[in-house]
DNA sequence: CTGGCTTAGTTTTGTAGTCGAAGAAAGTGA
DNA sequence: TCACTTTCTTCGACTACAAAACTAAGCCAG
């Protein structure tokens, strides 16, 4: 199954926003919609109405009178219908169910050798989303603990799956779910996804680029007033993902937002997997910083190791992390001053580290615009692990409810 | 008077679409709107009467049968109401009128001196955009001929001016319409230009940066199916356009496109106006260019003299035009592997300058992923000089269209 | 030259989404 | 108890659009 067009009714009041405002809380009444969405309180009660038709919401009582009739309180059903996730990274991968909410209901992270192959990986963890999404899965399942929500509902098709969301650490075109020319995963050039996906569970399939989906993730959860966002993901490799308009922008080919062989001034320009030398993702990737401290004489296993001796005040990965937010910050800063949105965040295994960070900051100030930077958020992405399935399941929700309603 | 938000329903059969596709020559009747916008007969006939009453659209009698009834021809009226527009340069202003399909009506250009500052430069501008909107303006104005289709029409109001839209070649907050750290307009930093034509003229005035009308005029023209457009300006300074999901993207503070100042590789780095060295403008400007072949001894007035020596073979100033079109090609780099476009396309006076052309080209089709060349169009801007006034009567045009209707 | 077919456009009717006003429901507080 | 607030539903109206039926006006084949 192949999906062409994002739904058109997420944002501004759809059934999908309303849903996502009962879910955060930041909603609890019809009231409270109508007064978020702008809407009046009778398309509100409607629009609820068929939410609650649909099993997507539920009313759970009275609340707290303020000074009038007491709001019938909405809350999102638990133990409901579920949609699979899975962010698949080089070396491991987090695979979740979450609800139609877009909380996280089970999570675990699982080793992954990408290099075995799509069928192999895929298969694997097709088959891990199944166990979750079975009905006792959080008794059975084997491996990591994870929190069991699982309390099956009364009515029906408990915990049913109604989609899945994939992300790929690579270029995906997203209207095939076709993985093309990945720099980093040996053996998927080409290999269709979604067609594999979809001929061994019964659902909708959306797949994308991972840092497409923690865009999407963290902009639904942390920015979702904002119109115009660009989140990096600097983990093994790096990549980044858009928000244009308030929606994920995925350019002509699907493509967009693939700056990892942008060029960056750096002496000696490291050789790239790619072919070319002084590529962004040769100098400022968890792979360069680990090749590069191998090549200084520095033993350390992966980035596990980096980030621990640059958290230690190592004194050459400390001085390869700054460099590295240098020439993040530089290709940003085109990017700032070009698109000028107003967040820049980071997220991935590298953003938690300070000296990056710092000189990525330094260096998006110096070059960027004023006028550009004068209100410019620049953060880390919150949500942690989650962050990309978080990101996958909205993708398949908006998917999912869109065409139910 | 200000504008904050550009009208929605330009596009996807919205009034103001029925009106371009009649005006562009792609419909001729009713049958044909309804085929090009997806709307059924009935919707079409609707709108069209509704354009009619305002006088936007016109019956020109019976046309060819195609084996049934003829269709009833519809055209824009000629000689009916205009909206005038102003493109500033750096030396040279484009004056005109342009009919409500956004064809250029009357146009001229004007020598400038930008120094002279806001109030004299705007105030000789605006008052040949009233000569040129009065009745008999084709007569009685004075400079530069220009072609007169000035027949005024029978029914009344012929000749209105309905709005007013202005290019300015610096950073403009488009919100407010105001100009923010130009770094080539003395005297103009934090003026608000809608402020002082509103009160002058009584149209709504719409002030927007240079790049971003020529970009939406080139969109409109010649590239109105595509979804993701950028579009470089190079004449004396260098700006840029963009548009992302058919609609001009300007970013949070109005600012988008604004690569002027992003640094590129450079030996030695030119010192910028903007007190930093190494500025993309410091590099590939038509100012820089002009500096640069001065400080070779080489004696050139203006960046006409430059184009000269280029056509010329020039050695000196060929090298210096391949200089700029691989350091525009550079950071053009960066931007097409982050927005991935359908096409780039290049205006200003710079553009008809091969050998620029050439690296710039070369050097996108180097750094860039494959996957985001593979289909990309990398053209000229073609419409000429009017493509500025063109795009700045289109965005006249949707806020007056779609308030009237 | 007449009926069948094609294309063009209008009119009528229906549907979906939304809003606003009115009012019902259910409370608070003096 | 009564005035007032907040919450939520109901109902009528309006808008945008579409579907179907219909009128208009041509073509062409027999």
């Amino acid at each position: 199954m192949t999906i062409d067009e994002a739904p058109r009714d997420v944002l501004r009041g759809g059934p999908r926003e309303l849903l996502r405002w009962v879910a955060t809380g930041a909603a609890v009444s019809r009231a409270d919609l109508s007064r978020l969405s702008g809407l009046s309180p009778s398309t509100v009660s409607q629009r609820v109405e068929a939410l609650i038709n649909q099993g997507l919401l539920e009313e759970t009582g009275a609340g707290r009178s303020r000074g009038g009739r007491r709001p019938r309180q909405l809350a999102v059903p638990t133990g409901g219908a579920v949609v699979g996730a899975i962010d698949l990274g080089a070396h491991h991968a987090r695979v979740g169910t979450l609800d139609l909410s877009g909380r996280v209901v089970q999570g675990r992270t699982l080793p992954v050798r990408i290099e075995d192959g799509p069928e192999q990986v895929l298969g694997a963890l097709l088959a891990e989303v199944a166990a979750l999404a079975a009905p006792s899965s959080a008794s059975t399942a084997s491996g990591v603990a994870s929190p069991s929500t699982g309390s099956t509902t009364a009515d029906g098709a408990a915990g049913a799956l109604r989609g899945l969301g994939i992300g790929i650490p690579g270029p995906v075109q997203h209207a095939t779910g076709r993985i093309v020319s990945p720099s980093r995963m040996p053996g998927w050039n080409g290999f269709d996804v979604a067609a594999f996906c979809a001929g061994r569970v019964d659902v909708p399939v959306i797949v994308d680029n991972d840092a497409n989906l923690m865009a999407l993730g963290a902009h639904r959860t942390a920015h979702s007033e904002l119109d115009h966002a660009v989140y990096i993901k600097a983990g093994t490799g790096i990549g980044s993902g858009v928000i244009s308009s308030g929606r994920l922008h995925r350019g002509a080919q699907g493509a967009a937002g693939d700056i990892s062989h942008c060029r960056v001034v750096a002496d000696p320009a490291p050789p790239c997997t790619c072919g070319n030398a002084g590529c962004l993702e040769a100098v400022a990737s968890g792979a360069a910083l680990v090749t590069a401290l191998r090549d200084q004489g520095i033993p350390v296993s992966d980035l596990t190791g980096v980030i621990r001796l640059i958290d230690d005040g190592d004194r050459h990965a400390t001085a390869l992390a700054r460099q590295a937010g240098r020439a993040i910050g530089e290709i940003l800063a085109v990017v700032v001053n070009f698109f000028n949105p107003q967040v820049v965040a980071i997220g991935g295994r590298l953003a938690d580290c300070e000296p990056l960070l710092a000189s990525m900051r330094a260096t998006l100030y110096e070059r960027c615009l004023p006028l550009a930077t004068q209100t410019l958020l620049i953060e880390r992405v919150a949500t942690g692990q989650d962050i990309g399935i978080t990101g996958a399941a909205h993708l398949v929700i908006d998917h999912v409810v869109a065409a139910h309603s």
